[in-house]
DNA sequence: TAAATTTGAAACCAAAAGGTTGCATAAATA
DNA sequence: TATTTATGCAACCTTTTGGTTTCAAATTTA
């Protein structure tokens, strides 16, 4: 079966999944909730994007919790800059945007 | 039928197709000649795109050209993006990506 | 220890995806 | 005009996908 990153992140559960376990570890059950899908659905949603390299389990007792792995999408990141060029004319908006991002990363002065 | 941009770069014949079009326009049967497959299957994978925004259509007497439309992939691009910090640690090798960027934008001096 | 909780995974199902062949239509050409 | 070329699309098929129910195993907990 075709296992890649692309194909991981075309589905949008996965998606909210990935965007659920962020910036907060959850358990199977935990993520499960947050779906009208059963439990086996979710799971085995989790274990694609495990088996991806999206997401890494850390066993805890009978609990599994699952942790967003990102590196895995510069795949997609490099795939699309490719075309940036055809799209993105203003590169100085992206300059803006860069910096935004290392004033998040470095410390937020005001807010 | 579930019909976005995630699920339109999922599969990996179309994005080869959006890399053959990117640079120059090509008719179905150019693009046909490509692959192993059929016509009607690279015309499927055609409508997909183009349903999606990817690709754009200009008729020419019995053929029809198409030629890519990345603006869509910022879709995907700002997906990424969200969780770069999750991953990027090096945002100045990103800077460094940019300037390189928009020395091919503007212009290569030295080659 | 007995019961509840958390998970893995098998068996099964319907729908979607990706492919095919075949035919119709419109445009270009001999 | 008859033929070739380029395409749209229907009908059909197989595999994959995303879902379900069910059961077993391991870990907590009462």
């Amino acid at each position: 079966m075709r296992r890649d990153v692309f194909q991981a992140i075309a589905d949008p559960t996965r998606r909210e999944i990935l965007g659920m376990i962020a910036h907060k570890s959850l358990n199977i059950n935990a993520v499960t909730e947050q779906f009208d899908v059963s439990r086996a659905a979710i799971y085995k949603h989790m274990k694609i994007l495990s088996e991806c390299g999206l997401l890494e389990i850390r066993q805890k007792g009978r609990e599994r919790y699952c942790e967003g792995k990102f590196e895995r999408l510069n795949e997609v990141s490099d795939w699309v800059a490719q075309y940036r060029q055809f799209w993105e004319a203003r590169l100085d908006s992206l300059e803006d945007y860069l910096e935004q991002l290392k004033k998040e990363k470095y410390g937020k002065s005001s807010e």
